[in-house]
DNA sequence: TAAAAATACTCCATAGGTATTTTAT
DNA sequence: ATAAAATACCTATGGAGTATTTTTA
C-alpha cells in the first residue's frame, strides 16, 4: 500500500471518475487505473466499482475510503507541523559559555538576533571552560561559546573571532611610565600576578604559553586569585598586581586609563573565541539559525 | 513519504537502534538507514539524534512519531477490516428469480448454502424474466435467476441446468391411452392451451420455438392464463387444457399421475436456467460466494 | 576490539509515462 | 462520435540488497 495509490483511490471516489482523479493529483489516467488495480489486488477486493457510466465506490470501498482519507490527512498534517517546526525561531536558545564571551560577545548577539526574531528569549549558563564542554558532551546544552580549545571529537569548534591575551598593568608610575606597548618579558616576570579561577579558559590559555617559553606556573607570584573579571580589573587597577586577561575584557579601562595594556616580547598571545556544537547531534531550529547568525556576524 | 520509510522510523525509535530495527521489519541495516534519511530529507529536518550510544528521536522526531505510529496503525486497521469484509460470508444474499428458478431451484440452493455458511438469510424476488433484468441493470440485485436468455452486454449469464418444455395434460381418457411420450405437433394444435403471463420466460420460450416452426401464437386457442404455475398444473390436471411447461415444474403431478408430460415431436424444446451477474460489477463477498456454490452445485 | 551506522555499489521491481484499444454513451 | 477506462509497452527512479568503511563505546 502506498500513499500515491491511497491518493488515487480518494480522488476517484471524490470525482466518481479515473480521468479526473488523474488531473486532480497531476497523474495520467492510465497510472491511476494500475494505482487503484494494485490497491485492489493488494487488499484481495475490488474497491471500486466500474460498471455504470460514473465508477463508484464499492461496500468495501467505502468502507476504505474512511481509512484512506485519514490517512491523507494526517500525512498532510505530520508535514505541515513539521514545516511549521522548521520555520519556527522562537523560543529559548540555551547556551552554555565560558566568562569572557558570556560577558563581552554575548550581549551584542542577543541584542541583534532578538533584532531579527522576535518571540526569542536567552538563557546563558556562564560556566567554565572545562563545564560548557561537559554541558555540551551531556547534551544539556546544543551551544556553548568558549575562548579555549578543549580538544574532544565530538565537538565541532566554529572560530568567531581573534582576541589576545595582554597583561594589564595599574597605571602606577612604573608601568604609566613605559612609553612602548610591548614589554620583555623580564620586565614583568616578578611582578605580583593576579588569577583567575584554575577553569578559567583565560588562564589555562596563558599557562599553556608560558609552559611553552619554559617558565613553570610555579614560578609565577600570585597576589590574589579571582572569578570574576571585574573583581580582577578593579584588583589591577588599584595597583593589587597585574594580570594577563582579554584584551576584549579590559578594553573598557583601558580607554578611560584606568588600566595599561601590553604585548609581551616574544609571547604569541594571540587566542581565539569559539562557538561549540555537537558534530553529529542536530540543532534545533531556532539553534540552528542562532548558530548561522553568530557565524554570519563574525564573517 | 512511504510506509516503508515510516515504519523503519517508527521501528528505530521504538529499539533506539537502526539494527534492531531493521531485524524487527526484515531489511537490512543499509536500508533503514537510506529511508530515515529519506524521511528526513523529504521533511527537512533531522528526525532522529545519532550523537549518542543509542540513537533517539530529535524533538521534531517526537512531533513526528505520532503522526508516523498512527499511519501505521490506521494502515494496518484498513487491512485488517477489508480483509474481514472480504471473509465475511454472512448478511442477506438478495437475488432477482423468475418463477420457475424460485420456486423448483432455490430453495434447495438455500438450504444447502446455510447448511454451510450460518448467519446467512435469503430474500428472493420473484418477479418475471425481463423484470429480473431490469432489476439487475438498474443494481437493485446483483444476482439473478431465469430460464431465458434476454440479450444485453452488461450482464453474463451462467448455465446452471437444463430442463426441457414438455406439453403438460389433463390424464383424461384422451390422453392416457396415449403410449407413446412422443406426440406429433398435429395432435395437439389444436388443443385449448393455458398460457402464463406475457412476462413469462417460460412462455417467451415456447412462443420463440413455435414461431421457428411457422406457428404464429395468434393461431393457438387460449383456454386461460394464470400468472402461477401452480394454478396452471391444477387447471391442466382437471381439464380445462394442455399447456407447455418446464419439465422440472410438473415432474410432481406427472409422478403422481395427475399430469401426463409429452414431448412434442421435431420440436427441440430444451431450454436452460441461469444465473445471471454484472459483466463488471464486483459482487460482494457473500454473493460472490453463493455464486460459486450454485455454479458448483451444477457442475 | 566489537558493534553499530554510514557509504558505495549493484540490481530489479514498479511508478509513471505514451500510444493505442476497448467500451459505453 | 465522443469520452472514459483498459491495455500494452517502455523508461527511469529508488527500494533493497551485499560488501565495505567509518565511527564510537
Amino acid at each position: 500500500m502506498d500513499f500515491r495509490q491511497i491518493e488515487a483511490f480518494v480522488y476517484v471516489v471524490r470525482y466518481s471518475s479515473f480521468s479526473k482523479a488523474a488531473d486532480a493529483i497531476f497523474l495520467t489516467q492510465p497510472t491511476v487505473s494500475s494505482h487503484i488495480n494494485t490497491l485492489e489486488r493488494e487488499l484481495g477486493i475490488k474497491l471500486i466499482d466500474r460498471s455504470g457510466k460514473e465508477v463508484e465506490p464499492t461496500n468495501a470501498g467505502k468502507i476504505f475510503y474512511e481509512y484512506a482519507n485519514n490517512l491523507i490527512i494526517i500525512r498532510d498534517n505530520a508535514v505541515f507541523t513539521l514545516n511549521k517546526f522548521s520555520k519556527k525561531i522562537e523560543g529559548k536558545v540555551d547556551i552554555a559559555a565560558s566568562t569572557v564571551p558570556a560577558e563581552y560577545l554575548l550581549p551584542k548577539l542577543m541584542i541583534g538576533f532578538r533584532n531579527k526574531y522576535s518571540n526569542i528569549n536567552f538563557s546563558v549558563d556562564q560556566l567554565d571552560s572545562n563545564q560548557v564542554v561537559d554541558e555540551l558532551l551531556e547534551k544539556k546544552y546544543e551551544l556553548g561559546m568558549v575562548g579555549t580549545i578543549i580538544e574532544n571529537n565530538k565537538l565541532e569548534y566554529h572560530k568567531l573571532v581573534e582576541d589576545r591575551l595582554v597583561l594589564a598593568a595599574p597605571c602606577n608610575k612604573k608601568f604609566s611610565t613605559m612609553t612602548s606597548e610591548v614589554l620583555p618579558f623580564e620586565a614583568v616576570k616578578d611582578e605580583n600576578f593576579i588569577y583567575r579561577e584554575s577553569g578559567s579558559g583565560t588562564r589555562q590559555e596563558f599557562e599553556k604559553i608560558f609552559m611553552k617559553h619554559g617558565i613553570v606556573p610555579s614560578s609565577i607570584r600570585i597576589a590574589a586569585q579571582f572569578n570574576s573579571i571585574d573583581a580582577i580589573k578593579q584588583a589591577v587597577s588599584q595597583g593589587l598586581g597585574v594580570s594577563i586577561m582579554s584584551y576584549m575584557s579590559v578594553e573598557d579601562y583601558v580607554r578611560f586609563g584606568l588600566i595599561k595594556a601590553f604585548d609581551i616580547e616574544d609571547f604569541d598571545l594571540t587566542r581565539a573565541f569559539y562557538i561549540i556544537t555537537h558534530k553529529k547531534r542536530p540543532l534545533s531550529p531556532v539553534n540552528s539559525v542562532f548558530l548561522k547568525y553568530v557565524l554570519d556576524s563574525f564573517k
